[in-house]
DNA sequence: GATTTTCTGAGGTACGCACCTCAAAATGTC
DNA sequence: GACATTTTGAGGTGCGTACCTCAGAAAATC
């Protein structure tokens, strides 16, 4: 009948200080890193944190800081629409960031050139609590990524990783399993008569290219050996270039059964083919799921999407932000960015 | 030098009060939908809150709020493994619900008796904030939930949906969709030579199951006319049966090019299909990954996996509720449950 | 116009934490 | 032992909401 109706269902900083033995002034300076305080000390609370489970309320934590964390996006410059509904993304959780304390920029740069890349990088020292960064894997990026960690701010790469870097998390797929499952998609889809099959990639020096094509070629020299990959083709992920390609590629080889495009600029392929007649019996397999690649998978003209999701990316990024910023350990499972395959039936 | 350096980043309550010339009681009094407020005057409040775009802080929100939210799950009892992988994710998400104010049970009943599902719906009026079933389509049950959304109970449906109902929302994927990716799937692995294709299923009064039959025969009728699907099995999601069944299929069609399993117990037909030996000429499509499916995967015994994420099914339901409950919108991209296709290759 | 009923305002408490100040205690130094 | 220095305690404020009480104002009823 008395008993209070919330029956105590989670510890708080209060009840942490006391098994400690210390006052809320000196649990409150350990669990935020605030100096003043003997190690034996800050041992004592950490203890007491583990004994207890405790977690700080989030609700409790997000209402109580005034100040806001600052992360900055770092996309490619340029009309890459990948890179478009990315950004859309980020605008459409900027009420969820809000809510979260979290406020955020968007800066664009030209990927193709490390340097400026690296400068861009090294101008947010200080300036953010958190960066995400969609990066070019080059040794003067890895280093301005490293100074930045050093500096405290949470690095997290975006689509294309830098593995040897110290990043704290990477938000993407992997690269070589999504290659590897082009492969059995255009293996299965063309069947067992021997044919060639064409690649088209941006370029091999981007390190998300390169990984699909490895994965691609190590499915098909073991599982599809009937099949003939022919050497990749660089457009540059640029539309007009790979229609151009695409043209010349049937006129050198009228039996060619299959194409995997690595890179983005499908339109230019997708034309390239429906000019040629060639949309329904070449198999066509290619990345990111868009408008335009919506249109034709709808229409037969490519027969599988391989897609990772742009709003999932961007919310796993700004989670693993808020984790890494509260110590919090990161869920793997749930942050992990499945390879998703879309067939003209089950689009979203 | 001076100014508060929180640039007054949103709206609170007290300057709804304010802009609606009502006291800060009031205010609440309208949004928390107490009663005691004139017609007139909720309409002024109303109107504020929308001017200002004014949210409730979440954080805040959480913070003062004492009671927690009480949501029951209810789930077939048995041994599918699909819905264990729900109880494992309901579990994962304790932590998660607790910050959210949200304290869940889950229930188990007989689903293959609607009467028995609807006395455990109708048990949970009055106890409930919300309740979360995976349930069976029938008169019954769609009273029995039409009566508890009436009484003020959010109802959410899982994995298999209730239309006709009055569910405030239904939480996993278009049935019929999947099965047309099924068939396209098989139709595009076996290839153009004619050919039989076999079905089996759980029971056809299950929504989902007929669901998915009919969107298979749809596509297989308009799309691979040389395929002939011969007359679905039954094997009621169970192993044992459905390997007898699978074995009696090969004595019956020598020829078997390829099998659809529906539902459940996939690990009979993979059985009988090794026991055979026709595993791997055999095209076998699946529903949900699991530990099974996935070795199966990788040993070519099944071809391909349609999977609903069961983790993204339970937080998605319990962010809908939030959402019912404090009347914000849902973001229907974020919620939409996808069909994931996997093939070996892409293996989370 | 007097009375009842329905509204509204003012004020308070609590939630758990971030962040601050100031004094007291403990420790170290020569 | 006197002193400087480092640690600690005690206390407070504010974040924005939920939820409560009580008195007074306004409206409705007869």
């Amino acid at each position: 009948m008395e008993a209070k109706n919330t029956p105590k269902v989670r510890a708080t900083l209060e009840d942490v200080a006391q098994h400690a033995q210390v006052s809320l002034a000196t649990a409150d300076r350990v669990l935020n890193k605030r100096p003043g305080v003997r190690a034996a000390t800050v041992a004592r609370v950490n203890e007491a944190v583990r004994r207890l489970g405790y977690r700080p309320d989030p609700s409790a934590a997000k209402l109580a800081r005034s100040r806001l964390r600052r992360v900055a996006f770092l996309l490619p410059a340029g009309a890459n629409r990948f890179v478009g509904l990315l950004s859309e993304q980020i605008a459409a959780n900027v009420e969820w960031m809000r809510d979260q304390r979290i406020d955020s920029e968007v800066l664009t740069v030209n990927v193709f050139n490390p340097g400026e890349l690296a400068k861009a990088l090294l101008a947010q020292e200080g300036q953010r609590d958190a960066v995400v960064v969609m990066a070019l894997d080059h040794p003067v990026v890895r280093s301005a990524i490293d100074q930045l960690t050093q500096a405290g701010t949470v690095v997290i790469t975006l689509v294309s990783d830098v593995p040897s870097s110290t990043r704290q998390h990477y938000v993407g797929i992997d690269n070589t399993a999504a290659g590897r499952t082009a492969a059995t998609l255009v293996g299965r889809f063309v069947g067992r008569q021997p044919a060639k099959v064409a690649i088209i990639l941006g370029s091999l020096s981007l390190r998300d290219h390169a990984e699909r094509y490895f994965g691609f070629n190590q499915v098909m020299a073991h599982e599809h050996p009937h099949l003939t990959v022919l050497p990749p083709l660089e457009g540059q992920d640029d539309a007009a270039r790979n229609e151009v390609l695409t043209t010349q590629l049937f006129t050198d080889h009228p039996d060619l059964a299959a194409i995997y495009s690595v890179g983005a600029g499908n339109g230019g392929i997708s034309t390239a083919l429906r000019t040629s007649g060639r949309a329904h019996e070449t198999v066509f397999v290619g990345h990111e799921l868009t408008p335009a690649s919506r249109t034709d998978l709808l229409d037969g003209t490519m027969d599988a999407v391989i897609n990772q999701d742009a709003g999932h990316e961007i919310r796993s990024a700004l989670r693993v932000a808020l984790a890494q910023w509260s110590q919090e350990p990161v869920i793997a499972d749930q942050e992990r960015i499945r390879i998703d395959i879309y067939l003209k039936d089950n689009l979203p």
